[in-house]
RNA sequence: GGCGGCUUGGCGGAAUUGGUAGACGCGCUCGACUCAAAAUCGAGUUCUAACGAGUGUGGGUUCGAGUCCCACAGCCGCUACCA
């Protein structure tokens, strides 16, 4: 389509007010410290995801969340609070050092320039963000802060009495060792099966490893020496502090599935000198222990295998280290394993039970070894079967106690927590949590085992092998860790001529040896920090992005922090994130509350997950697919106000929801409808339409109309309800194309309503209608509840309940007067014919039900 | 297998939270304008010739159910031997 044929000349007015925000700084947001800042009003923090800027641009999916925000943020502005809505970048990551790879360039070289692009795409959106907010996390600034946050880490251990985290200097003024005070600090140094890929260059965590598989990379389980931050300490409030926030209840349940929390027991089982602790959530079943399945990588099965098990224990735990998760998982339910030929003592009937090791037995849940009690146990149940061991039935359903011990309706019924102990000594007749009770009293007093809460949970590998990420600021003198001091931050990676990795497990820092080795012979940590580092703390940084004492000054901190629990008024984004970023984020967090540097416990109050965009086809939008729509594209043929107004029409933000071009040209038709109310075509030429007068009022049922709109849209936008907000303003735009006259000042008014969802072409309307100050400058209006007031109003008469008439009545129509007016109708009464009448329902407004029959 | 979400016309979706099902938009049909087309404007559009039926299926509560309760099915997402 050529410019000229455009409904409207978007091509020529959006880039001019894009341009315009830019210069006048528009949207730019004042803080504390800053001149012109007013305390008094009001803050509202509105937060998107930010992007991670890979070479493809920006997708669909992005403008649709960012345009919600936008209309938030643009609205909370027009009704007088100070808005902070700012926009960054998740720079680091593997995809720059992949390209570093491949073209011997320095990754900051192409994230510069996908920054760039992405930046230019954003802003050809209209979106109202405060620029000079911008950050990446890959600036040396933000950098210096995220090491310096790991610095606190470091230096701070967890103290169990009062739950939360403190200096270590604390404990080293109690004197405790360095050593001592080494095992306890919240970012520490452990061994660790992880999961490495020689192709990659580097340790991956347990969630990316799928991913890159995917790409025919190789990954494979080794033991490696690495840094974890002690996120396990935070489980229990990790899992309380939820309920204080307003996020969608099924995010709130994915945490707290992930973070996994079990009650249950310890249980000491001696295998000749030696003790194995198991760990169970049933311990009232412990009667029903028939025998015990220790992890293959255990550290006792080489001390309690037999002479004869000998060969054969140590070829199945070869077999099973070299398996992927995928072969112990997925695709191998059959149960295997091997029998050690040692017997363990059954604490409570001293019964010998044999132990084997097999890989449904995880190393890294519980204590690496369980007590099997198949017939009460789906997977023991089946290894039991599988190898014919002994099954002995200690919980039933009812009082009746069935003999067939191998009954798999046994099986369904007694597994569940609700039976009662039999063939269990001291328990027998107990319901299972009473016998759950008891059995740990009984365990506890003596000294067999103890209560005990587990938690799926692992602490968070936090080192990578990778060259484009935060370099750890520590050294290591004598084999020992040290922070680097605060004066060196930040601490960056030297250029590399060689970015490939060794296919070894050293760091790709390790080949920078003149940065790694120091004149007084310390070493620099050669691992980099994972990309969510960057992204636990962005949202701190927003609020004061330029300090270069502190990585929040206390009072922009304060400023932007009220009463609630979380900081953020309102964070947009996918779900994707559910469990690791805002998991990671909500831990540092804390970390950042308990040592006082932070003044609320939680980073987001109010979290909304948009849904995802699907290809016009209905399926996930993807290259070999070729569904995907480029945003730009979209610009170019529709422009930018149509994009929003489309993405936000869809359907509710949250939903999942297909992409359709020809809803892009309705809604783009919409605006030029706008467009035309005020404007009008002269030989080629747009020039304000006689249509718009400069009267007090137009049509009453126009202003009505526009009332009602300003009402809905104002609560539709409070809602997230974005369609329904757009579809009123539809309705309001045809009654303004209906009549011949609109009030200037009330289209003025429609205008201000719009200008959030569709900024450019409202400005640039109210601007060649002489509006001297921007829209976006303007104040939010308010309706006049009179003017919503009808007279008449449309009274429905059912007969059961069915629809048989409507009545044009008074508002005010009483019951009588509506039985009059119901009993007129001939509509009504021919329903009732030879019907006794039973009851009269009136809902005054709305309803008159007749009963009868 | 577990957990979560969804299911309303030809399509995307509305429905004041238990009160007129299908707002608004797309598509389609007809009409106006035009030599013609596009654009635009106007009328219509759940199904059915009609009686009626109708919100995934079956039951229930209620004067009244898309909305509440019970059971089931189908799609989508996440997760996966967590003891």
């Amino acid at each position: 389509m050529s410019d000229a044929r455009k409904p409207f000349p978007f091509r020529e007015f959006e880039p001019k007010w894009q341009a315009r925000w830019d210069a006048e700084k528009t949207f730019r947001t004042l803080g504390p410290g800053d001149v012109g800042f007013d305390a008094t009003k009001p803050k509202y923090y509105v937060l998107d995801m930010f992007p991670y800027p890979s070479g493809s641009g920006l997708h669909v999916g992005h403008p649709e969340g960012y345009t919600a925000t936008d209309i938030i943020g643009r609205y909370k502005r027009m009704k007088g609070f100070n808005v902070l809505h700012p926009m960054g970048y998740d720079a680091f990551g593997l995809p720059g050092e992949q390209y570093a790879i491949k073209t011997g360039q320095h990754p900051a070289i192409s994230t510069a320039a996908n920054i760039e692009n992405f930046r230019r795409q954003l802003k050809s959106l209209g979106f109202g963000y405060d620029w000079d907010r911008e950050i990446a996390t890959t600036d040396p600034e933000y950098v210096r802060w995220t090491q310096w946050i790991f610095l606190q880490i470091y230096g701070s251990y967890f103290d169990e009495k009062t739950n939360r985290a403190r200096p270590v200097a604390e404990l080293e003024a109690k004197g405790w060792t360095r050593d001592q005070i080494d095992e306890v600090r919240l970012a520490f140094v452990a061994d660790t099966p992880v999961w490495w890929s020689p192709d990659l260059g580097t340790v991956l965590a347990n969630e990316e490893v799928e991913e890159w598989k995917a790409k025919d990379f190789t990954v494979e389980r080794r033991p490696l020496r690495q840094w974890m931050l002690r996120i396990t300490k935070y489980a229990q409030r990790l899992i309380d502090e939820l309920d204080t926030l307003d996020w969608p209840e099924g995010i709130k349940l994915l945490q707290k599935n992930w973070i996994g929390r079990s009650e249950g027991a310890e249980v000491d089982f001696s295998i000749g000198v030696k003790t194995v602790t198991v760990f169970t959530t049933r311990p009232d079943t412990l009667f029903g222990a028939t025998y015990m399945v220790i992890a293959p990588e255990h550290p006792l099965v080489s001390e309690i295998t037999t002479a004869e098990q000998k060969a054969a224990v140590e070829a199945y735990q070869k077999a099973c280290s070299s398996k992927s998760d995928m072969d112990r998982g997925d695709l191998n339910k059959d149960k295997s394993g091997v029998f050690t030929g040692a017997y363990a003592i059954n604490p409570v009937n001293e019964e010998k039970i044999p132990v084997w090791i097999a890989d449904y037995v995880m190393m890294g849940y519980g204590t690496g070894a369980i007590m099997a009690v198949p017939a009460h146990d789906e997977r023991d149940w089946e290894f039991a079967c599988r190898f014919d061991l002994e099954i002995k039935v200690v919980v039933s359903p009812n009082d009746s106690m069935g003999s067939v011990y191998h009954d798999p309706t046994y099986l369904t019924a007694a597994t569940t927590e609700h039976g009662i102990a039999r063939n269990s000594g001291f328990l027998d007749g107990l319901p299972t949590a009473e016998a759950k009770a008891t059995m740990i009293d009984w365990l506890e007093s003596n000294s067999k085992g103890k209560r005990r809460v587990q938690y799926k949970l692992r602490d968070w590998l936090f080192s990578r092998q990778r060259y484009w990420g935060e370099p750890f600021p520590i050294l290591w003198k004598n084999g020992k860790h040290e922070a680097l001091p605060e004066s060196e931050l930040p601490l960056l990676a030297p250029p590399l001529e060689d970015y490939k990795p060794s296919g070894t497990p050293e760091p790709i820092l390790t080949k920078a040896t003149d940065w790694v080795q120091l004149p007084d012979g310390s070493i620099r940590e050669t691992n980099t920090m994972p990309q969510w580092s960057g992204s636990c703390w962005y949202y701190l940084r927003y609020c004061d992005p330029t300090n270069s004492n502190r990585f929040i000054s206390k009072e922009a901190e304060a400023y932007w922090t009220d009463e609630k629990p979380g900081m953020v008024d309102l964070y947009v984004g996918g779900t994707e994130h559910a469990v690791l970023h805002l998991l990671y984020a909500r831990f540092w967090h804390k970390i950042l509350f308990d040592l006082g540097q932070v003044r609320t416990p939680e980073p987001f109050q109010k979290l909304v997950n948009q849904g995802m965009i699907l290809g016009e086809d209905g399926q996930k939008m993807s290259k070999s697919l070729g569904n995907v729509v480029n945003p730009d594209d979209v610009v170019t043929e529709y422009g930018a106000d149509s994009l929003r107004l489309y993405e936000m029409f869809m359907g509710p933000l949250e939903q999942v929801k297909p992409w359709q071009m020809k809803g892009v040209e309705g809604v783009s038709r919409f605006l030029a409808r706008v467009w035309r109310v005020a404007m009008e075509e002269q030989d080629g030429v747009w020039q304000r339409s006689a249509k718009i007068q400069d009267v007090p009022s137009g049509d009453a049922e126009v202003r009505r109309t526009l009332h009602e709109t300003i009402k809905k849209v104002g609560e539709d936008i409070e809602k997230l309800s974005f369609n329904t907000a757009i579809s009123q303003m539809m309705i309001c735009t045809n009654a303004f194309t209906q009549v011949e006259v609109v009030a200037l000042q009330e289209f003025t008014i429609f205008l201000k309503l719009l200008n959030p969802f569709a900024p450019h072409l409202t400005e640039e309307i109210h601007a060649q209608l002489g509006g001297g100050t921007m829209l976006s400058e303007m104040t939010w209006p308010t309706y006049d509840p009179e003017a919503l007031i009808r007279n008449e109003i449309e009274l429905v008469v059912q007969v059961n309940g069915k629809l048989r008439d409507r009545l044009m009545v008074s508002k005010d129509i009483d019951e009588e007067g509506a039985k009059a007016a119901a009993f007129a109708s001939a509509k009504v009464s021919e329903h009732l014919d030879g019907k006794t009448i039973r009851k009269i329902v009136f809902i005054p407004g709305k309803i008159f039900n007749i009963v009868a029959n």
